[in-house]
DNA sequence: TCGGACCATCACACCTGTGTGAAGGTCCAC
DNA sequence: GTGGACCTTCACACAGGTGTGATGGTCCGA
């Protein structure tokens, strides 16, 4: 599919797609008039990618993630090198810790939701 | 407590502090001589603060939540506008979606590493 | 009373994720 | 073959969170 497609399905500007494209978070072939080509399979990826910069990942770090997050794992063994691998322990903890703060602050967000509707009754 | 040791406290830069300050999501109380200071209690605010940042909320949206999340809830009954019950119960939503997302993937970073670790035993 | 550590405000600058628009090529339907 | 819808690259702009440095005041210990 050309990129308006995939921009339609992921609900993501076609700026965007480039730009995560030159972030080396997507990639794409291109027709023989230099369209931009997309595999379906795509949709899902910028869906994940999105997911990731909205929990608060930069791109920077997504990059680095994807790899590890894809299907055939084994095949990315060999490029785990130490360092990446303790990019890979901070990140998880990073996000074991936001997931923690967003749950505590959600629930707390909830809790008063709930109270202010049974307020008044 | 002045500026200087909660920057300390919280691992904060005093620009942040003050910056934080600016959008309204701290107070600080002024010395004689000008200087801010702050109760014991701003420590854990500060992180609080930090925690919803780094979970990507805006400073904006921050603003608007503190005040639900501070202890005596019932205080605030009365403040409750409905579009600002509106934008909680978005804001909740998307929190709860990025706590989805992120622990989505936090497992796969997490099983990936598993992984690589039970490797060429 | 001097030096240094702390504080204040203000302004400029950066990075990142985005929007927007210009200038131009491709393709298809009329 | 012309118009419109799509694509390309490029560049400037913006907002938000943050760093940094200038300039100057306050306080305290040697």
């Amino acid at each position: 599919m050309r990129i308006g497609e995939l921009a339609e399905r992921t609900d993501t500007s076609r700026r965007l797609l480039r730009y995560y494209e030159e972030r080396g978070l997507i990639v794409s072939t291109r027709s023989a008039n230099g369209y931009r080509d997309y595999d379906a399979a795509m949709v899902d990826r910028v869906l994940q990618v999105r997911g990731l910069l909205d929990a608060g990942l930069p791109t920077r770090i997504i990059k680095q993630v994807l790899p590890c997050l894809d299907k055939p794992r084994s095949i990315h063994f060999p490029d785990a090198t130490p360092e990446m691998l303790a990019t890979l322990e901070r990140e998880r903890d990073r996000m074991t810790e936001r997931v923690r703060c967003l749950t505590r602050n959600r629930d707390a967000i909830s809790d008063y939701l709930d109270a202010v509707r049974s307020y008044v009754p």
